[in-house]
DNA sequence: AACCTCGGCAACCGCCGACCA
DNA sequence: CTGGTCGGCGGTTGCCGAGGT
């Protein structure tokens, strides 16, 4: 509509399409520890990919970034998911900037496959149990959820219809007290030590595992040269664990068993910039972040 | 055992706003 | 102010595995 003659993102000529395989993903792995990502753009042809940069941006942000929290939604992040859409709406990035760990993508689909249709039953549940003289109270609520629901979808007034406030609150402690789960814990590192060891070390390790194929144009540097390096990518992710985690979520065994540090910190700060921003504009936001702001180990929410 | 159906999820597509020259 | 580029977002698609027949 309001396009101005915009170029495509990429040349789709000879790309590639679909799912990624192990090589595309250490490839952007080892292009973004060592670079980071400044041009998405640009990106793809300096990392020797032959994806568009949408491609690679979103399969980072979605799949291979560091914190990236895996695994099954606890029962708290789902409630958290159905009180913030009943507010926002569809505003999945700002849901998930709630959610530490989660991605948008990650909540859209949860959403869509198992909270919709939850939610659907349980209204007809509630429906069928409760009587008319509930209907003041589903009004009362609709008062917040109505300042947030006119994009997107407006939802009709679901069941609990508790004050949202309250909700958070109690939300925000579980939350907080437990962000870590089982599948958490190589991210429930309290200290983000810068590690002497690159991935770039840790890398060709992981490649080495793999069957056949030539990678050893994805080693980007060894040893003290990586050292040197890290230095000088002052900012950038120098973290490795997730590699590791990769490997385990790919199928690969024999993991490091070392617990590197992670450095996160400019994600975090990053994410603590944006939730400023948004504290400014979204009440929403603003009352999550109230509660979380000053224990939440993550600084985003 | 083979086929079919369905659900889940990763990835793609198109649009929009911000930013910059 | 205009036009171009880029990153980001939300909707949608399509693949693949699980379960059912």
């Amino acid at each position: 509509m309001g396009r101005r003659g915009r170029a495509p993102c990429c040349d789709k000529v000879g790309l590639n399409k679909g799912s990624w395989s192990l090589e595309e993903d250490m490839r952007l792995i080892a292009y973004i520890e060592k670079h980071g990502h400044g041009n998405w753009r640009a990106l793809p042809k300096l990392a020797g990919l032959l994806r568009c940069g949408k491609s690679c941006r979103l399969r980072w942000i979605n799949y291979l970034r560091p914190d990236i929290k895996r695994g099954n939604f606890t029962k708290e992040e789902e409630d958290a998911i159905i009180e913030l859409h009943r507010l926002l709406g569809n505003k999945w990035s700002k849901i998930a900037s709630c959610l530490p760990g989660r991605t948008d993508n990650e909540i859209k689909n949860m959403w869509n496959t198992h909270l919709k249709k939850r939610l659907a039953s349980r209204e007809r549940k509630s429906l069928a149990t409760q009587k008319p003289e509930d209907s003041q109270s589903s009004s009362s609520s609709s008062a917040a959820s109505r300042s947030c629901s006119d994009h997107g979808e407006s939802k009709s007034d679901e069941e609990g219809n508790q004050d949202p406030s309250l909700y958070f609150t109690d939300l925000s402690v579980e939350m907080i007290e437990a962000p870590i789960g089982p599948d958490m814990d190589m991210w429930g590192v309290a200290e983000y030590d810068t590690h002497q060891e690159e991935a770039a070390v840790i890398v060709p390790e992981f490649l080495s595992m793999m069957e056949g194929g030539d990678y050893s144009s994805l080693i980007v540097s060894t040893g003290e040269e990586a050292m040197e390096e890290e230095e000088e990518a002052k900012g950038e992710g120098k973290s490795s664990e997730w590699v590791e985690y990769l490997e385990k979520e790919l199928g690969l065994s024999g993991a490091s068993e070392e617990n590197d540090g992670i450095n996160q910190e400019s994600l975090m700060r990053d994410a603590a910039e944006q939730q400023m921003e948004m504290e400014e504009e979204d009440p929403v936001s603003s009352y999550f972040h109230k509660d979380l702001v000053s224990t939440c180990p993550f600084g985003s929410c």
